[in-house]
DNA sequence: CGGAAGATCCACT
DNA sequence: GTGGATCTTCCGA
């Protein structure tokens, strides 16, 4: 089945906000320990780069932190946050550009019972809730720094075609967490599956 | 060199 | 709905 062929790195050297529609529904697939976790994404938001005041990337920025943001589309980039979170990233553009896609919420296909271990069966966790944040898709599927700048078109983390839904399935909404960011803050750059219980709060209206 | 803030999550009221 | 956890990173002084 091509469902799992991992998608070509043409696929992320496009716009972001492209990318980002185009990621809904595909599966994310992370090989571990043998093991094959696989999410199928629900809800990305986009972030443009140097114009974008809600990048890492704004105005420019360039830092040992951020370096893997500047690489060609197709990589990831993986961050930590408030001290105890990781974020994903699929790096999108050409080389140089900062853009890049958050990956913010899926829907487990398969390695569920792993991926709930990985959480740490708090009582929180309930099958609908393995991934339903970005946060929860690092530590469901075992993802860390150590993942950072790696190309996506291959184990241990790719993205395959997976299962795309229509495009009138797809909501436009503004990012969560970047009041700060001005103007940029109202953009309507996160993108969910409509009727999907596993997008995260507060849901698109 | 110090302080402030952060693309979050969870427990509790 | 609100606040605390927890710590790296970054920027200004």
């Amino acid at each position: 089945m091509s469902r799992f062929r991992p998608l070509p790195l043409s696929f992320y050297r496009r716009p972001a906000e492209i990318v980002a529609r185009d990621l809904l529904g595909r599966f994310l697939v992370r090989e571990l320990e043998g093991e094959r976790l696989v999410l199928r994404l629900v809800e990305v938001e986009a972030y443009l780069g140097a114009p974008d005041r809600a990048s890492h990337a704004w105005d420019g920025r360039r830092t040992p932190r951020n370096e893997s943001l500047y690489l060609p589309g197709g990589h990831a980039y993986v961050y930590f946050i408030y001290g105890m979170h990781y974020c994903l990233n699929a790096v999108t553009g050409e080389v140089d550009v900062g853009s890049a896609v958050l990956l913010r919420a899926g829907a487990p296909v398969a390695g569920e019972e792993r991926m709930a271990e990985n959480r740490g069966w708090t009582k929180k966790v309930r099958p609908g809730d393995l991934a339903g944040g970005p946060g929860k898709i690092c530590r469901a599927l075992g993802i860390g720094r150590e993942l950072d700048g790696v190309l996506l078109d291959r184990p241990p983390l790719y993205i395959t075609k997976g299962e795309p839904p229509g495009e009138e399935q797809i909501m436009a909404s503004p990012r969560i967490g970047v009041d700060y960011a001005g103007e940029a803050a109202g953009w309507p750059l996160r993108f969910s599956v409509a009727g999907e219980p596993h997008v995260s709060r507060p849901r698109p209206g």
